[in-house]
RNA sequence: GGACUGGUAGUUCAGCUGGUUAGAAUGCUUCCCUGUCACGGAAGAGGUCGCGGGUUCGAAUCCCGUCCAGUCCGCCA
């Protein structure tokens, strides 16, 4: 070993001892001709060397060995620059000045001569600073990517990233799951994202193509009889990137057999309490369920942000067969925007009464970006001397107002936010607008953790434009028992009105989705038929699904499962973030480049002939 | 496929209602400094203002196009 000891464990206890430490010049600092600091880092700390300019010599040595020697050191730490790799020798003293904000900062290790010092590799001078705050960009950071990550805030990322793995592992082994692989190579499916694919050279013409998941798979070691499986792995989805997307992303994927809906939740469910409790020494709460369409109806997501109140209030006058909001507040009143809007809603923002006419229009220009797409923002003050203004004074009264108001139980001081138009665009643009007010009060904590269970998703939903059913979360879910009848029976209406249930779950922190499952379909007729329904031909059945069909007529057990995006999954659990590149040692960058590789490259003609390509 | 924001020194940014020699901080180089730890002090080098075109006496600045990056929408079973 070139090292006795990490740059991160030397303490006082340590002094006297002759040390040998390995690791990269963070900095260096020059006081005078006769001293100089050298800042030593590694992965675990960053460890100072005081060196000793003038050298250690006896009352015999000359002057002349006196000189050069200093000579040769000050030489030295000249040439030292940042990140060059050293190795030091020398002795840990305690320090007369100690640094309280490092571990380290009791000692130092001394040294007096350039000879204690081996340069093991010089370094060209990095292109960004190596510090906690870089002033490096995004995309020189991603380039040099193998530099990025010597900085703490990523190294920590990753290396609580595997606690994390290794929180899981525990858990799953623990609980008598096996971890089993997958292929990587496998058969395109119809259905679902776009495929990454591979060119088969021992099959011109035909392709592989890279797993989205590893789904079918899972289903099948069911059928083996592998009744708790368990894996982290990789999954490829060619699908555009957001901060939260990778082209290539990590899945806890897990199946259970002989399980019902209640037993998956509780099980992972324990996972995830397991892991905060081992990463981050936290005991969450029992997670609260929550259906999809409460989720739909007061958040305005299927995942809602939990963290906060601020639900959104339906005014649209009979908005469901049951008669909820049934008492007419808005319409008649002359303001044709809401006599005429499908939905009208809104949110109470609590202590908002004082917003400016500068501030209302900046949310209304907010709320008209085309990413929001509403049509335009009404308010209502409830002022703190008790009286009401709204945008709309024009055709309300403050009677009217008022009785808005106590819809919201708004009380004096808050600002009531409306927004009016078709159902599914306002009722997701409420919920980013309480979302963006979420944000502005302050009110998505970074020290809290609210889990919750989204359940009861619909099974599939209408697609007008192709005029087809699709899956909503996968066509191996299997549909609610009570409605079976519909999968035979009910699928020819051509609207969602009616759509079957799913035993499909997710599980939502923060606003962040960070897993999803299901109980999944075990029987052969109600798989095709599922097929059936999604408007697959029998052709195109039986060429992309003979297998999982096939396994089923040989006593498929009752299975269910979950997969979990393991990066966010790691960006929630460390940072309270929905961010997850920072959490990937090598990520790709919004086109799916890999700056640092120069990748995807083209390829020459040589290997496209090989392939079959050309 | 679309919306928005950005691209100026090695780096992070300012300058942008057109007009001297394009600035700051940091990094880098040299010198000074014996207890620093974001060390301090002095000096210096460093620029195709993303690229192409246009308007103008004159463009980093205005216009058009284009490329790249980021955030979002669509998309992501």
């Amino acid at each position: 070993m070139l090292r006795t000891h990490t740059c991160g464990e030397l303490k006082k206890e340590n002094e006297g001892q002759i040390v040998s430490l390995c690791g990269w010049v963070s900095t260096t600092r020059l006081l005078g001709k006769s001293l100089a600091f050298i800042d030593l880092r590694d992965r675990y700390g960053i460890t100072q060397i005081n060196f000793n300019l003038l050298g250690k010599f006896s009352e015999n040595d000359s002057a002349e060995k006196k000189q050069s020697g200093w000579e040769s050191n000050l030489n030295l730490i000249n040439k030292l620059g940042r990140e060059f790799v050293i190795q030091v020798k020398g002795e840990v003293v305690e320090r007369k000045a100690k640094n309280k904000n490092i571990p380290t900062g009791e000692i130092e290790v001394e040294i007096h001569s350039a000879d204690a010092i081996t340069i093991l590799n010089e370094s060209k001078t990095p292109p960004f600073t190596i510090e906690d705050e870089s002033d490096g960009g995004d995309e020189l950071r991603m380039k040099y990517r193998y530099l990025d990550l010597r900085r703490t805030p990523i190294k920590n990322n990753l290396l609580q990233r595997h606690k994390v793995g290794q929180a899981v592992r525990e858990y799953f082994d623990k609980n008598g799951f096996a971890d089993i692989e997958t292929p990587f190579l496998i058969k395109s499916t119809p259905e679902g994202a776009r495929d990454f694919v591979v060119p088969s050279r021992l099959n011109p013409g035909e392709f592989y193509a890279l797993p989205q998941s590893p789904q079918t798979f899972k289903q099948l070691l069911m059928v083996s009889g592998f009744d708790r499986y368990y894996q982290v792995v990789r999954c490829f989805r060619d699908e555009d990137l957001r901060a939260d997307r990778q082209p290539e992303f990590t899945q806890i994927d897990c199946e259970m057999s002989f399980v019902e809906q209640e037993d998956v939740l509780h099980m992972f469910e324990g996972m995830v309490k397991h892991v905060f409790k081992k990463v981050r020494n936290l005991d969450l709460p029992k997670f609260p369920r929550m259906t999809y369409a409460d989720a739909m109806k007061y958040y305005g997501v299927d995942k809602p942000d939990t963290r906060f109140e601020m639900k959104i209030v339906d005014l649209t006058p009979n908005p469901s067969p049951k008669g909820e909001g049934s008492e007419n507040l808005v319409r008649g009143k002359g303001f044709k925007v809401y006599d005429d809007a499908e939905l009208i809603g809104g949110i109470c923002a609590k202590d908002c009464a004082e917003y400016t006419r500068k501030q209302l229009d900046e949310l209304t220009e907010w709320v008209k970006r085309p990413q929001i797409g509403a049509g335009g923002l009404g308010y209502i003050k409830y002022n703190a001397d008790g009286t009401l203004k709204s945008s709309f004074d024009k055709f309300f009264d403050e009677a009217s107002l008022k009785k808005i108001a106590e819809k919201f139980s708004a009380t004096t001081g808050d600002l009531i936010l409306i927004l009016a138009g078709a159902e599914t665009k306002t009722r997701k643009a409420l919920g980013e607008l309480r979302l963006e007010m979420g944000n502005r009060l302050g009110l998505r904590d970074k020290n809290k953790f609210e889990c919750l269970w989204v359940v009861d998703f619909p099974l599939l939903e209408w697609n007008e434009e192709e005029q087809r059913w699709f899956a909503m979360h996968h066509p191996f879910t299997s549909p609610k028992k009570e409605d079976m009848d519909w999968m035979y029976n009910g699928y020819t209406e051509k609207n969602s009105a009616h759509a079957p249930k799913a035993n499909a779950y997710d599980i939502v922190i923060n606003g962040v989705e960070i897993g999803g499952g299901s109980i999944r379909i075990h029987n052969k007729e109600l798989q095709q038929q599922m097929f059936k329904v999604l408007g697959l031909t029998k052709e195109e059945t039986e060429q992309k699904f003979s297998f999982i069909l096939n396994a089923f007529e040989y006593g498929a057990p009752p299975h269910g499962g979950i997969a979990f995006g393991f990066d966010r999954l790691c960006s929630m659990v460390i940072a309270n973030e929905d961010y997850i590149r920072d959490y990937i040692a090598f990520p790709k960058n919004n086109s799916g480049r890999d700056v640092m590789l120069d990748s995807p490259s083209p390829i020459d003609e040589k290997q496209k002939k090989e392939l079959g390509l050309k």
